[in-house]
DNA sequence: AAGATATGAATGATCATTCATTTTTCCTTG
DNA sequence: CAAGGAAAAATGAATGATCATTCATATCTT
């Protein structure tokens, strides 16, 4: 097995579990077992415990990025542009369910060493809202007295804290789509000048 | 100095430790120099570390839910009792960051001992922003296609992503009723049926 | 066979928790 | 009202459990 495998079989394991039991509660003899791997080998990889963590959402949230600016770059209507934003996201914590919860109770952490990595990413991915809305105004479409970098805390905000209730709800079923659909337009009713 | 006195001195201070610290990083000895108390003392008012934090839950989360219920029953109008909801959290979270930080993190752990304790008073307060809701569709003012239970994460989602934000943001004092108001009215249109 | 990788038992640091001892409170009674 | 003493409250040093991390040894690879 090539090193590079085996560092990306150790953040998966990684990955689930911190989902599991959060990054505190996870033992690296555990990621460890879930890896196939030996504790030692870890040391090999990674630097320490904290590093693990850092490299998941290193890997992880550059990965999303990408993805994301990709499939909004061809989209011309800002409103359009929203809604997929919204799909998107709900799709990704839809698709890697471990993966969203580690993003959502770490990027809650307060250590100085995570404050550091977690921002970077985390405002590049803010980002993103603030200048579809800031478009959407240049356009002439949105609004013009909302600040575009509220509106993008705000959007996450509903988009996070749903993707906690997707995730846990046990019993029903709900539509990804549909639901971004609804949030999106529903956030876009509130956006949208009313004179249009 | 009575008993419950010292209990509360040590929540005060448990709350200003984990808050600085987080949950995990923070020492049960430090929590008691905070307090001006010995480490043993802690354990004649609590059970274990994990019950302080319980207990702070408890504590803060029943009177909020106590605070806000009261404030909202006299307003009649949907509409501006979502607002004074938004304004009423954005507030406490202003006058007490450090009570907001804990929350903030601790509300998405998932050990299994937070999870019981923290849906029980999450989904009360929650339920407030349903209920408001559901009344407003009752009254003719909202639409009818929205899930209140649905509307109430959104909401939530924002204004808890809205604090982590008036809370961190070192430069810009933002004037919390003009922000609630903002977001509220903004959420307002595109919750209010277009033809009214 | 030499270098690169991997192993996992042993180490040591870090706290949460306990409990033998001390201090405070407050009631009794002379 | 003061002394005494028993119960309650508080103390903090000692204990022990829990891991993260290391490193001497083993196993692969070429």
């Amino acid at each position: 097995m090539r090193g590079e495998e085996k560092y990306r079989m150790i953040l998966n394991a990684a990955k689930q579990v911190f989902a599991m039991e959060g990054f505190y509660n996870s033992k690296v003899s555990e990621i460890a077992r879930e890896a196939h791997v030996a504790d030692g080998t870890i040391y090999l990889y990674f630097k320490n415990k904290d590093d693990i963590l850092i490299s998941l959402f290193e890997e992880e949230l550059t990965r999303i990025i990408k993805t994301v600016k990709t499939d909004l770059e061809p989209i011309e209507d800002p409103c359009k542009k929203l809604i997929k934003f919204c799909d998107n996201h709900l799709t990704i914590v839809e698709a890697d369910r471990a993966l969203a919860e580690v993003i959502q109770v770490e990027l809650r952490q307060s250590n100085k060493f995570m404050r550091e990595y977690k921002n970077k990413h985390f405002l590049a991915y803010l980002n993103i809202i603030a200048e579809i809305i800031a478009q959407g105004q240049q356009m002439g479409v949105f609004r013009d007295d909302l600040k575009p970098e509220l509106c993008a805390r705000v959007i996450f905000g509903s988009l996070d804290e749903l993707s906690t209730y997707l995730v846990t709800a046990k019993r029903k079923r709900f539509d990804v789509h549909e639901v971004a659909t609804m949030v999106g337009s529903s956030f876009l009713n509130g956006l949208v000048k009313e004179n249009n």
